[in-house]
DNA sequence: CTTGACTCCGTACTATAGTACGGATGCTAT
DNA sequence: ATAGCATCCGTACTATAGTACGGAGTCAAG
């Protein structure tokens, strides 16, 4: 048995790679968070993977953004398994992730209301913002000017109302002069600023006469001139910075 | 007294608002998240302020993304004032600020896994990420480390192998043909994702020759053609999406 | 072959964050 | 004025998520 150089990982090396408690594992063990690794031939002692273990950290690491272990429990035991019942687990993993949605919203409302606690704090002058309370309050964050590109982009917040008219035909106006429009998935975008951020990038664009980028939808929509540019190219540009194109039907 | 159209907020009707229970409300005074408000003159009922509503729904939501009541509290009395030691305020909202992205970071990861879990979900074909964790470990993320001033996220596919140079001197090799660098302090950001989309968005501007942004850092370093576009622009390009640019020292 | 560190298991204790109870008092509408 | 609520307060209970304890067995080195 070679166990010289890499010993077993038993339960408590697997506690300290995990960062966690020896009876915290034993704990998941018996709440069913974990299943008990098999204890090979002879000693009755627990030997785990590499997996069981990264399985402890993303409980750990799930558990700090506020996720109980129940919720967790769930998580884990989503699978896109075609033999299972799919859809029970579709709707499943769509209720999570609205809910990660919803905790990223909250985390980046908090996050810019410290960040404007930060700012106000070493400035010698006037201060109005002077709890992170007072910073959120203050955050309907129309505070940024913007205005050039013709349309006003919705800032965080909601204010859907934007854009929209979903498949009306108010491009047959735009017509004459060559204009093509198309609405594009996107998935990988977690958070309204990437939404705003990618809609930017898109305006940018030689060719592209407006670009509408929602996070709701989880859609761009985007007019641009055939002549110019092509969706090929809006594709690469929205998976440049990491996004992905999930539909090309044009509707046109 | 004029109580007939809007009753005074006493603590049940306070609580129906806020989405808790009375007892909750008042588990809150005596541990100090909110204070007591004031039975104003005749009856010892409590009365609520609209502001104190928001401090609860603030507590609650705040819970919801995995910070004990202890840090709220800490939150809470963080305060920007500049007769208090504002130093120490600040090494706190700093703290914060991390705890805050880091939860955002886990979340996106979350939020990525669970969209490729739902992606895979109806799939007729071969299915690799069969769960959460598959999933995630399919984006080894995990690497974050050292190389802060790349861009390693590089989500799905896409090799790294871009430009970069932590802080190499290639930029005198481009010297001559006239180049300039500056480094942009960027607020707003409040995850990699934006920082991935503004390093596209920089990129695609004409006169700009690099450009790499990171998350860690708050940063923008842009390599750019003085002659053909300059720093009042770049800040502009930078600041539509929403983000706002704190510094204007460039180097070079 | 003994010693000390590790493991097993069950049970018991702790901290956090509420939630419920219950007797006394207050408000207000009939 | 009095029934029927709401409110007051303190205390007690609950659920979640560990954490600790203790006695017995296991392993590896000195």
């Amino acid at each position: 048995m070679p166990r010289s150089e890499v010993q077993a990982l038993t339960i408590a090396r697997a506690a300290r790679q995990a960062g966690v408690g020896v009876e915290t594992i034993r704990f998941y063990e018996r709440r069913g968070l974990i299943e008990q690794p098999s204890k090979p031939s002879s000693s009755g002692f627990r030997v785990y993977s590499t997996e069981q273990i990264a399985r402890i950290k993303f409980i750990r690491q799930t558990q700090q953004i506020g996720f109980s272990l129940h919720e967790i429990q769930e998580l884990l035991s989503l699978r896109a398994d075609p033999s299972a019942d799919c859809s029970a687990v579709r709707v499943q993993a769509v209720a999570k992730l609205e809910d990660v949605r919803r905790k990223i919203e909250q985390l980046h409302r908090i996050g810019e209301a410290l960040e404007a606690l930060i700012a106000a704090c070493p400035g010698h002058g006037e201060i109005e913002a002077c709890t992170i309370l007072d910073a959120l309050s203050d955050a309907p964050r129309d505070a940024v000017p913007l205005l050039s590109l013709g349309e006003r982009a919705s800032r965080r917040k909601r204010g859907k109302t934007d854009m929209k008219r979903p498949n009306g035909h108010r491009l047959s106006d735009t017509k004459e002069n060559d204009v093509k429009s198309v609405t594009l998935k996107i998935e990988g975008m977690n958070c309204d600023g990437c939404a705003e951020t990618l809609q930017a990038l898109l305006r940018r664009q030689a060719g592209v006469k407006s670009a509408a980028v929602t996070f709701g939808d989880r859609a761009a929509c985007v007019l641009y001139d055939p002549g110019m540019i092509d969706e090929e190219r809006l594709v690469t540009v929205i998976e440049r910075p990491g996004f992905r194109v999930s539909n090309r039907s044009d509707g046109a």
